[in-house]
Formats: C-alpha cells, sequence, structure tokens
DNA sequence: GATATATCGTTAGCTGGGCTAACGATATGG
DNA sequence: CCATATCGTTAGCCCAGCTAACGATATATC
C-alpha cells in the first residue's frame, strides 16, 4: 500500500471519529423530553428486537461491563420498560424481556430522538442519500471488527 | 415526498446514530495508554488547529457549555499541553493555545486512537474507501445543520 | 456427596463528562 | 458614575464508564 492511502485512511478515520463524537452531542440535545438517553435507549432496542436476553449478553452487545449494564437495565426497569425474570434453567442469569410500555416508548423516543437527523437526510439529494446508506453499512461491518 | 423514503430516512437516521455508538464505544477503548480522552483530543485539536481561542469560543465550537470546557482545558492545563494568557484587550476572556507538548501529543493521541479505525479502512476497496470519504463530508453538514 | 472452581449479576467506589445556577471580575452604555 | 452585559469559574447535581470484591448458583473433581 502507498503512503498516501495510509495517509488518507488515518485522515478518514480521523474525520470519522470527529463527525461521530458532534453528531452524538447534538443529538443528545433531542433526549431532554424523551426520559431515554442514548445507553437506554440502545439497550431497550437491544431487549426489543433480541430480547429476551440475560444481562451479561446485553453487555456484550452493547460494549460495556456487566456492572455498567446492571444500572442501565436497573434504571430501565424502574421506569416499568423492561421486566426481569429468573432463568428456571440457570439460577445465575436473568432473562430481560420489555414490556409493552418499554415497545411502545423505544418507538416513540427513537423517533423523536433521530428525528432531526432524518429530516436532514431528507434535504439531500437522492445521490447523496445512497452514498450515505451504502456507507452506514460498511460502517457497521467497520466497526464490529475493530 | 413519498412516505417510503421519510421512513427510509428515519431508518437510516436511526442506524447511523447506532453506528456512531458504537463506533465511539470502541474507540474509547484505545484511549487507555494515551492519557487524553475524545472530550480532550478533540478540544485540543481545536485549540492545535484554531488556536489561540476564547474558552467560550472553543465551548461554543465544541458543543458544550462554558462550565464543561472550563474543566476540560483546567485538565489540559494541568498536563501541560495548553496555556491560558490573559486577554491584554479583555480582561475577562482568556486566549487559550497549545504548548509544543500540546501538539506533539496531539498527534501522537489522535494516532493511537483512530488507528484502528484506519486500519480496518485500509483493508476496505478504493471503492468502499471512496463511498466512506464522500459519506463523511456529507455527515459533517449534516451534523453542523442539525 | 462434599468440596473446589467457574460463572452471573450486584454492590461499592472511583473517574470524568454533561448540565444549571450563582458569582466575581471586567467592559460598556446611559 | 452606575446599571447592565459578558466571560469564566465554582458548586452541586446526574449519569456513564471502569475495577475490585462479593453472594449466589452451577459444574467439575475427588
Amino acid at each position: 500500500m502507498s503512503n498516501e492511502a495510509r495517509v488518507d485512511s488515518r485522515n478518514m478515520a480521523d474525520h470519522l471519529h470527529s463527525v461521530a463524537i458532534h453528531l452524538l452531542r447534538k443529538l443528545r440535545r433531542e433526549d431532554e423530553s424523551s426520559g431515554l438517553n442514548a445507553p437506554r435507549l440502545s439497550a431497550l432496542s437491544v431487549i426489543v428486537f433480541g430480547g429476551p436476553i440475560t444481562l451479561g449478553n446485553l453487555a456484550a452487545v452493547e460494549q460495556v461491563r456487566p456492572p455498567t449494564m446492571t444500572r442501565i437495565v436497573n434504571a430501565l426497569e424502574e421506569q416499568g420498560l423492561v421486566v426481569k425474570k429468573k432463568n428456571a434453567e440457570d439460577g445465575r442469569s436473568t432473562r430481560l424481556s420489555a414490556t409493552t410500555a418499554g415497545k411502545k416508548l423505544l418507538m416513540e423516543g427513537r423517533n423523536r430522538r433521530v428525528r432531526s437527523l432524518a429530516r436532514q437526510i431528507d434535504a439531500l439529494s437522492n445521490t447523496e442519500q445512497s452514498i450515505l446508506r451504502e456507507a452506514s453499512r460498511i460502517l457497521a461491518t467497520v466497526v464490529r471488527a475493530i
């Protein structure tokens, strides 16, 4: 590989990193009324679409340590969005699943949070939207591989 | 606009949001040895390339409130990476600039942090790299507009 | 079957980033 | 000269990360 290519990939990585930081900072501001911030929303999403799931597995999926996930799940539980059930086959682990309220709030909260971003995407040309769509797919595999 | 397009942009926004969360979580792990985490690295970067700059302006650029930036800058100052100077023309404001050590650490820390991401980008095809390059440019303007 | 070991989740305690409210210091305008 | 505005800091709060240590349960070994 040429040295230029390496410099370029470093710049791209740098730029993507910066964009990710600022994107999340912006979106965080949309949270005020939702009662669901990013980590909780993301965890709830996994529970809704991938549940029932154990706390340890959820922590692994979300790339955090179990104590971190304990607190996130406790908050979701106190809000009545998630229920913990003992696993009958293994008393050490729990089975997390979403309540009806949890599923409902996921959709609403997620909508609220990404609404402003979606609005900006709507304003892009079709070509630009295609590029973004492809890029987000590529990025997902890239991130998974890190 | 068709309803399908709106649904699609919401899904894209959703997906980008999720990717951004997981990207930053991954990259945060690369920080251990660097001594510079994301907010400090980002702030230092602005000071290095955009300094001298006032604390308030830096906070605005970084999209955080002044008290938040005060703490970040204090940490950078304690590490000898940044210096505060009184503005001679306006005694209320300060002029932040990077020390030589700050400039050096920025390059090294930034490299370390995005190295694993750059490595994955290197492994992509030329086409995929082009898509990512375009997408990061588009995203930057999108984020700025939110 | 008893005992050692491994695994799951929680608790405790730390660091650090975000915020608002309130304040001192300095500029500026009436 | 005094009222008002602006800049940055301090204080105090919430929440997300982490490690270390622990109780409870499973499992393996003797």
